[in-house]
DNA sequence: GGACCCATGGCCCCAAAGGGCCATCGTCGA
DNA sequence: TCGACGATGGCCCTTTGGGGCCATGGGTCC
């Protein structure tokens, strides 16, 4: 079964949700509903099963919708973001943009322009998951690792000789060995080609030599 | 001296055009004004010796802005632009932004706004010039790898053996060694970890082990 | 035709990495 | 206090990787 795919609509006229919530569901998607910036927080916009979007009203008494997508972010939700506004400006549009939003459409929208942008909408979350749980999965592994070990690991993806970490740290070849081994082991890499793009996918230690002129 | 950063001025209003063109030079960057589309792209928007962004008009005789801008990224032109426009409209400023135009301005701007978007682009420009420059490098140094080193090149980076590799190429260990000698040599790079971080900016062979859960 | 590059590979040797076995300390939690 | 674990390291042996030296054969370019 393809995994859920979920749509939150955030919009004060409730009329305009219901309709936009049918759209939604015949693509093939699972819409919620908020009638609040509030609410949606409250829910949090958890989409257990897989990739999910927003539509925001723009303007909505309380907090607007702008100030949800900040908020959001503030909150490290990647759930991305669709505008829609009844009454819209450039200045409010091109932050949105700015912001990562997908799109900022104004109303009336027609059903296959919303069906669009969904789709991007979704398309981009997956991918973004996709791209976190790998790094998530990385960061869990090196957190796993003792400093001593991390510390290791750092020279060794920085193309370092067993005998030269030794001599940085001062301690012996074996020790360093050991450590090397320890890493392999709990990051789950097996070869240095292995480890060193784990690393890379973590953000850790760039670059293994001066770079090109 | 500081790198000249270039600020290209597209627009036909001649009297506004030279308006800018005090402005950007004010803050300290060098000004090149064009009436027109046309008139930009036969320049080419070359400013050899640092980063740049081009200032443009949306609504001008003959190519529009947002038509240029296309056309320059059809180009490959990595000139990062920023629209300036009289009579804007949201559809138009959301392309834009989605085309990724650093900003997207409505006449009549404060110039301090206007300085903000030109650092914001330039900035933008200096860091993908960088990527580029690097990236080309090893474009570069890829090119002069033969078709068999490349491609026991391909089987080194995913962490095989030299056996396996061998054994995959139907060939010598020995023969193996000697391409990936020649590999290093050619790449430049002292380590294995570094030729894994020179491929990857390259964007050749991804992942050496099977994704994480 | 000679210079050069590429692909191939045998022989040999050394350096480096991997790993087993074992041991000592020190810390920390049960 | 015992046991787990991290850090350290000696000894030893095997597997790999790196290179030197040399050779053959096939192309290509002046």
């Amino acid at each position: 079964m393809t995994p859920t795919e979920t749509v939150f609509i955030v919009d004060d006229d409730a009329t305009f949700a219901r309709g936009l919530s049918r759209l939604v569901r015949a693509a093939g998607w699972n819409p919620e509903v908020f009638s609040s910036a509030a609410e949606f927080l409250a829910h949090g916009g958890r989409c257990e099963d897989g990739p999910g979007c927003v539509i925001l009203d723009v303007k909505m008494p309380g907090m607007k919708g702008p100030e949800l997508h900040r908020t959001m972010l503030g909150r490290g939700m990647s759930l991305p973001v669709i505008f829609l506004t009844g009454h819209g400006d450039i200045p409010t549009s091109v932050d949105a943009m700015k912001l990562g939003a997908v799109d900022f459409l104004e109303k009336p929208v027609p059903g296959q322009v919303i069906v669009r942008a969904v789709r991007a909408a979704l398309d981009r979350h997956a991918d973004a998951l996709r791209r976190e749980s790998e790094r998530s999965e990385v960061e869990s592994r090196l957190a796993r690792l003792s400093p001593r070990e991390r510390e290791v690991m750092t020279y060794v993806i920085a193309g370092r000789l067993n005998k030269q970490i030794a001599a940085d740290l001062g301690i012996s070849v074996k020790t360093v060995k050991a450590h090397r081994a320890k890493v392999m082991e709990k990051m789950v890499a097996d070869s240095l080609a292995a480890l060193v793009d784990l690393c890379r996918v973590a953000g850790v230690g760039q670059r293994a030599q001066g770079r090109p002129t």
